[in-house]
DNA sequence: AAGGGCACCTGCGAGC
DNA sequence: TGCTCGCAGGTGCCCT
């Protein structure tokens, strides 16, 4: 499910919430997601105070303040629900671990697939160990420019430049639409291997990136299935899409001008990527 | 050592 | 109505 936009969205949810209070309980629902929790973590949180909130790629850090950290990683088809006082909790099914906070606030962490986590570690370790310590540059950043990216992209020279794009550490937070809806921004095949794209192709890509991202956070993100915001609420950048998932429509690029081209379906490293042929080289 | 393939899971829509 | 198949916002491990 979750890119940078989404994953951006739920953090800014959560921030709101639960920055600044206490957690009174958890309760997990499941011994594991992808990770297990480990019978220290209900022990590890209860109690604690949430002294920060930050995005990293697809991961939001909650630092406690008792040392430690809680990593949430969303996978697929993971859902964070967030109940305000007066609004009281329901569970549904796949609510995997429920917190409960001081301001009476419950979050509820809902994912069906169970391809996400929520790890507690030292907050100390987080910057030096797996994934953080390979991860790409934040694209929102100023420091993130097209000879960054070019630079990036040298490191995989013989990957087609969409795949290296879902390579976080190349850079983080893009995933599937994104780097599908980028490369259509910045008019570059996805094909191309990285090695091959010059600098100025680089600056349009990286530009283009920024774009994209930013304006779908603005939106709230994307809902195709699982993904909403904490409130519930859908995201809708997903009717801003110009290819993904939009196999054999006519390219609004191309349909503008007096070429004719089709959004066309392909498989890169066993992921749907989706462009115009025509007008993206 | 980089890159391809596949496994991890559940749910949904299409097609028969 | 009900089956089977293919596909899904991600990641990581195991091969070559």
């Amino acid at each position: 499910m979750p890119e940078l936009p989404e994953v951006e969205t739920v953090m800014r949810g959560m921030m709101q919430a639960i920055l600044g209070k206490k957690i009174t309980s958890c309760v997990l629902n499941v011994p594991a997601l992808r990770v297990p929790f480990g019978s220290g973590f209900i022990p590890g949180v209860t109690g604690s105070h949430i002294a920060g909130m930050q995005r990293r790629g697809k991961y939001i850090i909650s630092a406690l303040d008792n040392g430690r950290s809680l990593i949430w990683h969303l996978g697929m088809s993971g859902r964070v629900r967030i109940f305000v006082p007066g609004d009281s909790y329901m569970p549904i099914k796949h609510d995997h671990a429920v917190f409960h906070f001081s301001n009476g606030v419950v979050l509820a962490y809902n994912d069906p697939r169970r391809f996400g986590f929520i790890r507690l570690e030292p907050s100390s370790a987080i910057e030096t160990t797996a994934p953080f310590n390979k991860m790409g540059p934040e694209p929102l950043i100023d420091d993130f420019d097209g000879p960054a990216l070019w630079r990036q992209l040298q490191r995989r020279k013989n990957l087609a430049v969409k795949v290296a794009l879902l390579d976080q550490g190349i850079v983080a937070g893009v995933g599937n639409i994104y780097a599908c809806e980028s490369l259509y921004s910045a008019g570059i095949n996805p094909q191309r291997l990285s090695g091959t794209i010059k600098p100025a192709e680089a600056q349009k890509l990286a530009a283009a990136i920024k774009v994209v991202l930013e304006d779908a956070i603005a939106a709230g993100g994307s809902t195709l299935r699982d993904y909403a915001q904490t409130d519930g609420s859908a995201g809708y950048f997903q009717h801003n899409f110009k290819v993904y998932d939009h196999q054999g429509e006519p390219c609004p690029r191309c349909v503008q001008g007096s070429q004719k081209g089709d959004i066309q379906r392909i498989v890169q490293a066993g992921r749907s990527t989706f462009f115009c042929p025509k007008c993206q080289k």
